[in-house]
DNA sequence: GTTAGCACTCAAAGCCATCGAGTGCTAACC
DNA sequence: GGTTAGCACTCGATGGCTTTGAGTGCTAAC
């Protein structure tokens, strides 16, 4: 347990530290402090909070930066909730979701772009996770002979589409027989449930009525491959290249392993989804506290965004553990909302 | 005119500093060549380079680095063109191409990431221009009362969709007549000519047609942003954080305004397109030869892809001056045949 | 409990000598 | 005339040295 006074000189410690880049002597805290105490004093007082774990020493002669453990016990006990954002901030996300939208996706990546700039930090917005809303309606667009294009809704307005090649003995109307079926059997379905519920079944159904079985499954199993929905397609990043102007990743060698493991959506998909990020409102990872070793010196800042209760998708703020944390989680929460009410408008648009 | 000694020397220094990264001395090129000449030679021959302008010196006890004219005499005169592909190389394009493809823009995808993984350089797909093909078909799908999904079919087989939402004087059975308006009229039509055909012909059809003349005005801008295209979402880029590894972009202060020039696909889709580099099939820019200016100190090579005569997309490589310029060339050569056969089969199978 | 004072530490910055790869030039050679 | 050995010269890179100054820990006095 820490006394007023050290909570005070923590959080002094964190947020000079956050703002300049570099560590804090027991000057710098004497004279900005109201407390009124000398020098010699707040070092004391360091030195006991590094015993403790929160602060540490680059070495001897410098000053103490906040340590992993610092950065969790301020994010946790420190917050200042009552900070504002600044004017800009409020702006640049009122604008964002004040314009009438049609496109839903297309805020969800205007999202990630407004967050990185505002923050420097890189910004990742998931899109409604497919498998957490039911199909709406599957469509069929004859194209040729030989192939028509899968267009999926999903109760969340989402849309998405694929072309299939029909096999060689499925003719045009077999298919559209085929997605007519899977349209009565599946409609209202979870999008995860999809794939089982199609081999327990649709397989019986749709041998009854298509006289060539290998080849209609073959194409059943293009047409659930679109509904399983491409993931990676939902994952928006925004200002990626933001890594570069942090002071800690000056240094090319240390930043291309982050840089690079952005480039892959995927893995950026898991890192969010990555233990209960999802099931809380908010998660703040620190440091080590990232499962992947290369976000060791990064901190990773998600909020959930939902529709009628239910969890639709996550923003977050990726940067270094030297993060505006009272900021940042205020504008992930601003952004969420936006988003939660544009989706809710949407829905009930349809 | 350079005599057939200094085009050899020349040659030799450009391959040697593209794969060292050190400038290159008289005795290096003195040993390593079967000219038997001795370094005094050399040296006289690359004093004379530098003053023809082929070559440089970092600092006067500095061996010589080609200049830009020198790179581009190396691609214009001195390319081993027999110079082969490495098994490894050809191996993976052939894998790429390989495999049966329902999903065409995914392939142009994958082309980036393959090239920028044999490579090392940073590379760029635009997938097929929609302005360079025609319309084949235009489909709605109701989605609710006020929303439907209007589907783009082009000729060379791409599909788009997007959501659009009726205007208040629009009912979903105005919207499908609209849709049907369209199809007849604009059926064949370049897509690049489609907005302003829409608005000489159609809009005086439509007034006959539907009541809410305004309203339906509106829904039709809507249906024609779809066609117009979304170009953005055409340019597929693999590894951009190649240019980390580049010894060149070492610093962070150099990389930074690169990397983040990639981040944003239009201004990448522009420097594509710059100059001619849309009708040639093969163009080489070198450092300055690019207008953009962040692009001083890298090369971009392109080449064209076409179906059925006419150019359809674009592939390109876009790494440092320092570019093993034979190798790029055949590899895109190559990823450019891949693509333009799996385009010519995929037309016949629609 | 607080603070002034002081000796101590250590990274960063600046300085200088050394090293060596590479040059240009001259004079000799074929 | 072209080629080459030889040599003085240049200049970035490297590494050791000192200096500087911010900051500490400790002690003794308040």
């Amino acid at each position: 347990m820490l006394t007023e006074r050290q909570m005070l000189i923590l959080r002094m410690v964190v947020d000079d530290y956050v703002r300049s880049v570099e560590p804090v002597g027991s000057r710098t805290i004497s004279k900005h402090s109201e407390l009124g105490l000398s020098a010699a004093t707040i070092r004391n007082e360091m030195a006991d909070l590094e015993d403790l774990g929160f602060l540490e020493q680059p070495h001897t002669s410098a000053g103490r930066i906040p340590s992993q453990l610092g950065y969790r016990y301020y994010v946790d006990h420190l917050l200042a909730t009552d900070v504002q954002l600044t004017e800009r901030d409020v702006t640049a996300i009122k604008r964002l979701f004040g314009e009438r939208v049609s496109e839903v996706e297309r805020v969800a990546q205007q999202t990630a772009v407004i967050l990185s700039g505002l923050t420097q930090y890189t910004s990742v917005v998931l899109g409604p996770q497919i498998y957490e809303t039911s199909l709406r309606s599957l469509q069929i667009v004859p194209l040729g002979d030989h192939s028509a294009v899968v267009l999926v809704v999903t109760s969340a307005g989402q849309v998405q589409n694929r072309t299939v090649t029909f096999p060689d003995g499925v003719s045009a109307r077999d298919a559209e027989r085929l997605v007519r079926i899977l349209n009565e059997k599946l409609q209202g379905v979870p999008m995860y449930r999809i794939r089982s519920r199609v081999m327990e079944e649709i397989m019986r159904e749709v041998s009854r009525h298509i006289e060539d079985y290998e080849d209609a499954v073959r194409l059943l199993d293009q047409i659930v491959t679109v509904l399983d929905g491409d993931n990676q397609e939902k994952v928006f990043l925004g200002g990626a290249t933001n890594m570069l102007l942090q002071p800690e990743f000056r240094d090319v060698q240390k930043v291309t392993p982050v840089l690079s493991w952005l480039e892959h959506k995927e893995r950026v998909l898991g890192a969010l989804r990555e233990g209960d990020a999802w099931q809380q409102k908010l998660n703040v990872r620190i440091g080590g506290e990232n499962d992947n070793e290369l976000l060791h010196d990064c901190s990773v800042v998600t909020v959930t965004y939902q529709v009628g209760g239910n969890p639709l998708g996550v923003i977050g703020l990726i940067g270094p553990t030297r993060m505006e944390y009272a900021r940042v989680i205020q504008l992930l929460d601003h952004a969420a909302r936006g988003l939660t009410e544009m989706y809710a408008k949407h829905e009930k648009n349809l």
